[in-house]
DNA sequence: TAGTGGTCTAGACCACGGT
DNA sequence: CCGTGGTCTAGACCACTAA
């Protein structure tokens, strides 16, 4: 038995993230909600108060009550699954896979050696969309003696990273966050002006002292922002 | 003029984070709180409402409600103290500071009348430097009913998030960390040539329920990058 | 100035779970 | 069992603001 005001809220919010109230668009007032759902006043406003905390809505006295413009962004402190990140929103998760190549280590490279540990390397680029629209860059290595599994996975269908956290207990992972100007490659998979400031993220995973994946993702700055939330050291 | 439920709320919240009510501890039973704020049971439940919400209070049927047992948070990002972090590097820190402001905040702005809570606001612009050159750019606001004492303290000496640090305890920070193109100001404050990707951090800081201080932050993407190391969710 | 949301009241019935 | 919290009602007054 799901609550009234609950199920005012899911009314509200399957619209909103469906996509059929876009953005700016006014949600019904408080009076016509009462009357649809046959309740009181205070029943409406405890949920539209939820969505309100939630981001999704935005009031205004006299004016009403809208759909929010969207927030974008993700917890730093989690390792993303961008799938789940996009469906998230509301909006259609896409994968396409540009190159997938397993390959010995490259010898120059200390962490790509640290990383294979005397196996092979599957190494992985992909481009993820949301709408159909590119959404992320990301260039992936698995070692293959951390992950002999992924030598079978089909990574045409799951993003390597939501397979990753399925199929590895991680232990430990290093984010490095920086901006770079997005190269003559970069603008041109994620359809963005040559030089458009992007996030990029690297991060190492690790399984207790055995490096599982580095992976490489660039974010375009305007549609995508990290958050982290945390109390002080303890 | 505070709401009711809202001073319900802050006489609770003073208890717990103060330490007089230990995690544990019984609170009120809501008709005990009806009869000392002479208010009805609805609003009363908004306020306990509101600590359940930010994991401070749990409650059990029949049992009543109890203080939480404090969450246990993966120290993730550090507050960054950016003096701290030019010394490390073996670099000589400067500060320059740009602009100084005592004003009240602008209505129009939700954050700056949250930070304000009806007092008025401390604005700072500032360069940071390292070895004399240009390393991060910052505009900050302090609240005045939060930190009195920001009044007094001086900015041309003492970078401004290192005061804080050293004269508040904050128990909650939200960082948002952007990727954007220097504008012009930017680009001739920092050195840097114009549209270069830089790093912008937003911070928020919180003492209990009360802003503390909200923090912009821009580092040519080139000079910085942040790093977070953590172990999964615990 | 009229209509919206913000807040609050003084009740009510119910589900759950210690005693 | 019976007291707690969970949820809801049918009103109310007020503040803000867009028309």
């Amino acid at each position: 038995m799901t609550t009234l005001n609950r199920r005012i809220r899911d009314y509200l919010e399957e619209k909103i993230l469906s996509g059929a109230w876009p953005p700016g668009h006014r949600i019904p007032f408080e009076h016509e909600l009462m009357a649809r759902f046959d309740c009181s006043r205070m029943t409406v406003n405890k949920a539209i108060a939820a969505l309100v905390e939630a981001g999704l809505v935005v009031r205004r006295r006299r004016g009403g009550s809208f759909v929010a413009e969207p927030r974008v962004h993700a917890p730093v402190l989690a390792v993303p699954d961008i799938r789940a990140e996009v469906e998230a929103r509301g909006r259609r998760y896409g994968l396409k896979l540009l190159a997938r190549q397993r390959r010995a280590a490259d010898p120059r490279s200390e962490g790509e050696a640290q990383l294979a540990r005397g196996g092979d390397l599957i190494a992985i680029d992909c481009l993820h969309l949301a709408d159909d629209r590119p959404f992320a860059l990301e260039e992936r290595l698995i070692g293959l003696v951390a992950v002999p599994d992924a030598a079978d996975a089909d990574f045409a269908k799951v993003p390597p990273g939501t397979w990753l956290l399925d199929a590895v207990a991680w232990t430990e992972a290093e984010h490095r966050i920086a901006a770079v100007n997005a190269d003559s490659r970069q603008a041109a998979l994620l359809d963005i002006p040559l030089h458009t400031a992007c996030l990029s993220i690297e991060r190492r995973t690790w399984r207790g002292e055995m490096d599982v994946t580095h992976v490489r993702q660039i974010y375009p700055g305007s549609d995508y922002d990290l958050v982290a939330r945390f109390t002080p050291k303890s």
